[in-house]
DNA sequence: CGTATCTTTGACCAAAGTCAACGGCAGTGG
DNA sequence: CCACTGCCGTTGACTTTGGTCAAAGATACG
């Protein structure tokens, strides 16, 4: 376990891998060293809760590294994921008390924590931090809205080639992969939260992702491992008109 | 018609009936003064698209009076609503050139615009500006994943009691019915855009409103006119566990 | 090995979509 | 004033998609 290492106070942002991306991505040298003083790294292990709905926030902060999950639960148990945490993404809502939403670790993860009363008070003296959130909102607003049309009008099949493709999309901004040429990733995600992130029943999802199989929009390798040998015919199947411009 | 009266340009803010809820709210007389400056009406006629997907966006705006939406739509014509605006609601996005959605009046429509360019300065000048316009988009994202659930996880009936709850208690907040006892309101939308909102087809929206009549959840007089008898049964009715607080 | 978790597949069923006809109402123009 | 037209909404008959229930395969882990 590294967890010692990872738990470590004495990162410094400036060698930070969300840096450039995080909350604090616009922040100078001094506004830093303040933000430094108030943050602490946190570690979960796969399938821990990170916060329960309802639940009072006593911090907020970034995914450093590993995937988390928000999810909504109705009484009887059905479950929508309503948001998928990506280093660098933000969690916790400044000037609210509770979460609205479970949030899971999918994946061992780290997050940099800040309390949030401090944050708050920096967030008003500091605007490249309130700046930067709000343009982080206005992103997050985007993919929900994007997310709320394959939820509301796309077919099963349309809506496992989307989230095959968003992660595709993902994982070559990351990893910087072959600009061209099939492309290659893991799954990060269960049968099940798949299923939850679009509103379908895992059945539905095996099935949809055996058809794609079957008709060479993807090959697989175990359950996980997955290889789009051309993404435009992916794009076709998730029913998104342009090619993204990604492959011109 | 009074759309001249509606257009006038000489509106103070100090009279305006979104003022304390808009992106201005947090404003000082002062900096009102200056939104004053560059801020400047428009009408649009039931029916009439403010913006169209893709187009360059050169203002910004609240929604004064009326109902707007925002929709998208796929090349083979399926629609999803992905926002409702109402009365105080923001229109665009400061640092952004296009529109992602169309933008259509779906009642007569009064805005109040501001060039984007003055805007977006003014913003960095204006900390009560920026600041209250994360907070709005905080809430919308809230209601974006509220809405979410509603796509990916409930069934026809419980989509309309769901949206009929939603609009039942806006009214309730924006025109101060009687906190008890019957609610009556009308509705906004016709069956088809209630069917873009949720994800449905307009005859399973006719349907599923027909037996929410015949079991006595709502009353109707005429089709768009709507009478709840009691509230708690359409919240129980929309799959939401609580109460909502509204009536202890 | 044996147990637990994740996944696949099949048979059947139910919810919502499709296609089509028709009813009501408002506006228009003879 | 009435007939005509267009839009909105309702309802019915039938189809399709995806959900449900059940069994069994794969993989990892102790």
């Amino acid at each position: 376990m590294l967890q010692d290492e990872t738990l470590a106070h004495n990162h410094h942002c400036g060698d930070c891998p969300i840096r450039h991306r995080a909350v604090c991505a616009r922040c100078e040298s001094t506004e830093l060293e303040r933000l430094e003083e108030i943050k602490y790294y946190r570690s979960f292990e796969a399938g821990q809760t990170v916060i329960w709905s309802g639940d009072k926030m006593d911090f907020v902060g970034s995914v450093v590294s590993g995937i988390a999950t928000l999810t909504q639960t109705m009484e009887d148990g059905r479950t929508q994921m309503v948001g998928l945490l990506l280093p660098s993404d933000f969690v916790g809502r400044p000037g609210r008390e509770g979460s609205a939403y479970d949030v899971v670790a999918t994946t061992d993860l780290v997050m940099c924590c800040f309390r949030k009363k401090p944050f708050e008070q920096m967030m008003e003296r500091t605007p490249h931090i309130a700046q930067r959130l709000l343009e982080m909102t206005l992103d997050e607003l985007d993919a929900a809205r994007e997310w709320m049309l394959v939820l509301g009008r796309k077919t099963a099949r349309e809506k496992i080639a989307s989230l095959l493709s968003i992660i595709a999309r993902r994982d070559a901004t990351l990893n910087l992969q072959p600009a061209r040429g099939a492309l290659v990733f893991d799954l990060p995600l269960t049968r099940e939260a798949m299923a939850d992130y679009l509103g379908l029943t895992l059945e539905t999802v095996s099935r949809q992702i055996s058809a794609l199989k079957r008709d060479g929009v993807i090959q697989l390798e175990g359950k996980r491992h997955v290889t789009v040998p051309d993404f435009s015919r992916l794009m076709e199947e998730a029913g998104d008109d342009a090619d993204g411009g990604m492959f011109a």
